[in-house]
DNA sequence: ATCAAAAAATGACCACGGTCAATATTAAAT
DNA sequence: ATTTAATATTGACCGTGGTCATTTTTTGAT
């Protein structure tokens, strides 16, 4: 059971992905179209899914990759240390995930691994961002009464919930980054 | 202008509600096809969106329903005073939420009311869990250096956390009301 | 060079959510 | 009872994601 993979197939892929990055650069995620892709890649849609295994799974490439390169931003700054220097620094990807109701709800949906063995770009990168944190925490004036890793996990649950209450309409009032002080200064830095 | 509501517009929408919940019934939300839903209740696929404004809408009902029957139930019972109280009060409506991954990813997408004119029923339902577990913690025993509207905002934060990674291969490890507990505990009562 | 088996690409086809011009029904005015 | 305007219903049709039997290309053995 041997399965060569022929340099054909990676040229293909290639082809795809640039065609699909293209596409996304001129209207957004939200607004691809395979059609639209396998037409600037030069291929039959079929080949498409030949690649990947649907629609979805081509955006957690494109999305991931972003998301990625914003993380690796956000880790070459100087560790920050206090509540708004940790906003600050994690600004880059807060601002990606938040570009597009679609690349939210997409990060979303994908943050956790489906199956172990497949753990995809973006469960991945929400491993990352979980790490970085946990580095950052670990140097910072917080509090020392439960372990780092609750607390980047914590961090990570009140920035999704600041995000996600940016995009409703209800919760307007106050900004992202105001929000996501007030939570982070209650969590992090408990005054009881 | 006025606009006359007919009889048969009540009638038809009944008809399509109730069909769409026996489709639920049968095969849980995920499976449920518009198809069907528009045989059962022997009407046209356009009458269907004459009612609902997409699939969604109708989803948005359904799964609301549901909850907010979960949250009268939460509210029914004795006020709860401690973490797994707390945790063991929400249960029903947790449990709901977790029930299909569908389910939970719809919730998420429509916790927020996209308009101020137009909150969802879900949206409306994610309001009212915060308002009862905010007058929970009014009477409970939980730090008092920030407002009750802050952690109940944050218990919201974290279940939502906490369901997600129950979803998730990776983070099975642990159950879902023992994350939550461990999260609660520190966000409610920190030892700092 | 020839051939057979594996791998990749193709495009007609399907499933399903959603649209809309045409038709049918209802409600109100005469 | 008739007419008319507002409202509701219909179903053929469309857009788009996704499938799969068939065809084409590549690879490796002879």
């Amino acid at each position: 059971m041997q399965k060569t993979i022929q340099k054909r197939t990676l040229k293909t892929r290639a082809k795809l992905l640039q065609a699909a990055a293209d596409v996304v650069q001129k209207n957004g995620y939200q607004a691809l179209r395979v059609e639209e892709v396998v037409q600037a890649a030069g291929v039959a849609k079929g080949t498409f899914f030949a690649h990947f295994h649907d629609k979805d799974a081509l955006m957690e490439i494109l999305i991931g990759e972003k998301l990625d390169a914003c993380l690796d931003q956000a880790q070459a700054a100087e560790p920050p240390k206090t509540v708004p220097q940790i906003i600050e620094a994690l600004a880059p990807v807060h601002d990606f995930m938040m570009s597009e109701r679609y690349v939210f709800d997409l990060l979303i949906r994908y943050s956790g691994a489906a199956a172990i063995s497949e753990i995809g770009p973006i469960a991945y990168c929400f491993e990352k961002y979980f790490r970085i944190v946990m580095m950052w925490l670990d140097q910072a004036e917080v509090r020392q009464d439960v372990s780092t890793d609750l607390l980047a996990e914590g961090v990570q649950a009140f920035a999704i919930q600041a995000m996600s209450l940016k995009f409703c309409a209800l919760h307007s009032a106050t900004t992202f980054t105001d929000r996501l002080e007030t939570y982070l200064r209650a969590w992090l830095t408990p005054a009881a």
